[in-house]
DNA sequence: CGGGTTATGATAATATTTTCACAAGTGGTT
DNA sequence: AACCACTTGTGAAAATATTATCATAACCCG
């Protein structure tokens, strides 16, 4: 049961790595239901997935499983947490205190995750200073020290979209990698920043394209 | 400049019809700031793509560009807006009226882009009969005949994981089959329907995997 | 303890998606 | 009217991604 699961990162397609946290998201689940193995027969039932599809993503990282007998859940899961870095937590900056920014703010589904926001920045003067849960909204000013001092390297970005680019642009210079970007907009990034968007608007959109017809 | 645009959605890729809703939203960005014409060149340069791939995504669909000119902006817009489905309004309804179905009820941006939440329900007897906005919280039991009454084909479901896929079965039932689904879970459905899902822990997830090493 | 069963991991075969390269059309300029 | 700088649309090629196949290892059970 050795994972010798280093590896960089260089030769994993993207479309795997954007599939891996389904995999721990769907083993977590199977853990806390007392499954002990799973074959990827059954991964892929669940997920709608290819058993395939599974064993070629897992292989990218070692070998996990047993002939015959599937993955160990709990060992699977810890290795590919491993792999994703989620065996330790991440401070996150939301900029951005509007209606938006508060419901990330008040979401709970991101501690749980390891994900911690610890600061909340807003241009608007009348913003700065309140406090929303835990947290004191602060100026712009206090961006770069703060993502210095606080080894933030994820920022979430809940700006309207007219500002979105330059807020990015702003983070991408406090070296920021990681954007959540909830703003409508497809950003610019230099090579090496990942941005991923949430969009629910170009979701439903390229959904009204099968809808049309009927 | 005649595009004689319609063609069966089968052997459009999904990637292709994906992209579109973007090329939507750009193109709109140009009209607004007057830009009459532009190349894939330029749009690409906008939207971090290659010429080359919004050319070939575009020419399923017709062609619409001069040689040597590039795409008149308003007209490409129309037919791409065709395309989608999108000159028209679509009614949806919200599943689920916690904290994050109210805050997708009052985030604006919806309405704009031609999708109307019209209904919203709850299993929760303590919801149902509240107002939100201009909605009246349903029961569940109303699901059915409001769906077929007011002609939703897109549910937007925002209740917990643990009864995301129940929900989710229902409005299969109910014959909607576009699904923006805000809850962490991989919904199954059937041949034939659509889902979408929202989800920014997947989303960090996935970038935590680039961040880990350095 | 050996035969039957099962499911992995590796590799090969497909399928899909992206990129390339270029003929052909456009409009402006001299 | 000839030239020039551009840019489309599109087959063909290249690159990626998915699925199928299969030898082999692990376990179970009597």
């Amino acid at each position: 049961m050795a994972g010798r699961s280093d590896l960089t990162e260089g030769d994993v397609p993207e479309v795997v790595v954007l599939r891996l946290p389904q995999y721990v998201r769907a083993l977590a689940d199977l853990l806390r239901r007392n499954v002990q193995v799973v074959s990827s027969q059954q991964l892929g039932a669940q997920l709608q997935m290819t058993p395939a599809q599974i064993r070629k993503d897992l292989s990218y990282f070692g070998r996990f499983g047993k002939q015959g007998r599937g993955y160990p859940v709990s060992y699977l899961l810890g290795e590919l947490r491993q792999v994703l870095g989620l065996e330790r937590t991440w401070n996150t900056c939301l900029i951005g205190t509007g209606r938006l920014g508060r419901a990330i703010i008040s979401y709970p589904g991101f501690t749980p995750e390891g994900f911690n926001i610890v600061a909340a920045f807003d241009a608007a003067s009348s913003e700065v200073g309140q406090t929303i849960g835990t947290l004191v909204v602060q100026p712009f000013s206090d961006l770069d020290s703060t993502i210095r001092e606080r080894d933030i390297r994820i920022g979430i970005v809940a700006v309207p979209a007219n500002h979105a680019q330059e807020v990015i642009d702003q983070l991408v210079k406090c070296d920021v990698s990681a954007i959540l970007n909830y703003a409508p907009i497809s950003p610019q990034v230099p090579e090496g920043v990942h941005v991923r968007n949430i969009d629910p608007i170009l979701s439903l959109q390229s959904m009204t394209f099968y809808l049309k017809v009927t």
